[in-house]
DNA sequence: GTTCACGATAGTGTATACAATTTTATCTTT
DNA sequence: AAAGATAAAATTGTATACACTATCGTGAAC
């Protein structure tokens, strides 16, 4: 593992965690994931104080650094805010479409569907989170896409815990039915399907089940 | 300077910018900070790299850390975001408006009209940003709480150099004629007047003004 | 057999040391 | 005198060392 910046590393154990390789709850001891990386502490610790402040892990003082486990009630909160986010969303990003836009968000479900039709799990979570991204960068707004884009991977990992193929399947779906009505410039019902939209998605998880912990050697290998 | 931990250096670096005793571009020595709080550059750094993804200050390779001085360009899109979650949250917050939650807020605006009485210009900027917080808080969501903060204390750097005492008063007379539509729970006037106040707020910056830099030594004293 | 105490071990928190890069100052050249 | 090259100083980037805290295991007391 050389060559290994500071990005890197943060790369690395956020495709793990999102990917589920590393699941919550799961212990990142620095001196571990040092030699794993090639790299001293210093560069681990910095890794490890950016992924603690986008929510992906928690640190706790002398104790070290964990996978996070969002409480039902904080992802509850962040489907909250994603869902006031992205009606507003809708809304503005009706008011500057072009044929070019509804193009470039009907490639990408192409792409989702791929996904899901080859069970590609980490792929398709991905794309699936991505779709809402991509309408923001549409809309040129840079700082949307980032909040975005973190509230996304923030809840990634319950998402792609519970989300069972059939859901995805539902999610790309839907994704189709508002680009329809974006083609169609019928505000009202856009927003009216990301709205239920992203209740179905919240409403698709289970929140009750027990979450084992993990060897970090493995997940990363 | 006793005591500092990286919490602390991050509080007293955001107050020193935020107040604008840190001017945009200022640059941040690792060495010069470390002496100033009696730590040791470890410290320093980390919460450089904590500020420098709360956008205060950007971090250049090999070169060190400036003061942010966020564009025209993202200052807008920043606005463009907040319009986006205040006017949904306005909605929201009627759907589970108590009079208790009403008092609240019009405790905050005789806040807000005495610092702006008094020319207490920071005081009076953090009570304004404040209030918006206050609402999301009242709601009950504390991601919500957390983003809107981040968002707000990313453009105080913009608006506390620019804003008029005339900006301020006016900023305080929305906030109460969005109280008074809340509590006549007016939905369609309350989204309205948000929206509004947020346009105005925006519209009362002037971009275009050259920016000095300064000591840090000076600032944190 | 269970619980508590205590020591050994491992891990985190901070400081310091060293390497690499940038900035500044000096000197040369035109 | 201005511009460029070069050496010295200062600053950042990374690794290592050490102190402090938590964890785990052993053994004694009940």
């Amino acid at each position: 593992m050389e060559n290994s910046t500071t990005f890197t590393i943060v790369e690395a154990l956020t495709r793990a965690i999102v990917e589920h390789r590393l699941l919550p709850g799961a212990k990142l001891a620095e001196q571990k994931l040092a030699s794993h990386f090639g790299v001293s502490r210093t560069l681990i610790r910095q890794a490890l104080f950016q992924l603690s402040q986008n929510k992906l892990i928690r640190m706790e003082p002398a104790r070290g650094a964990f996978v996070a486990a969002p409480s039902v009630q904080e992802a509850q909160q962040v489907f909250s805010v994603r869902r006031m986010i992205e009606a507003e969303m809708v809304r503005g990003f009706l008011k500057q479409v072009t044929p070019a836009k509804i193009k470039a968000l009907k490639a990408h479900i192409k792409q989702e569907r791929e996904a899901v039709h080859q069970e590609d799990v980490p792929g398709r979570t991905e794309l699936l989170g991505d779709f809402h991204v991509r309408m923001a960068k549409l809309m040129g707004n840079q700082v949307l896409a980032e909040i975005l884009g973190e509230l996304i991977s923030r809840c990634a990992l319950i998402t792609l815990m519970y989300q069972s193929r059939h859901a995805a399947q539902h999610s790309t779906e839907e994704h189709e039915a508002i680009v329809v009505a974006l083609a169609e410039k019928d505000e009202a019902l856009a927003v009216q399907l990301m709205n239920d939209h992203l209740i179905h998605v919240e409403a698709s998880l289970t929140f009750d089940r027990k979450i084992p912990t993990h060897d970090i050697a493995l997940a990363l290998a």
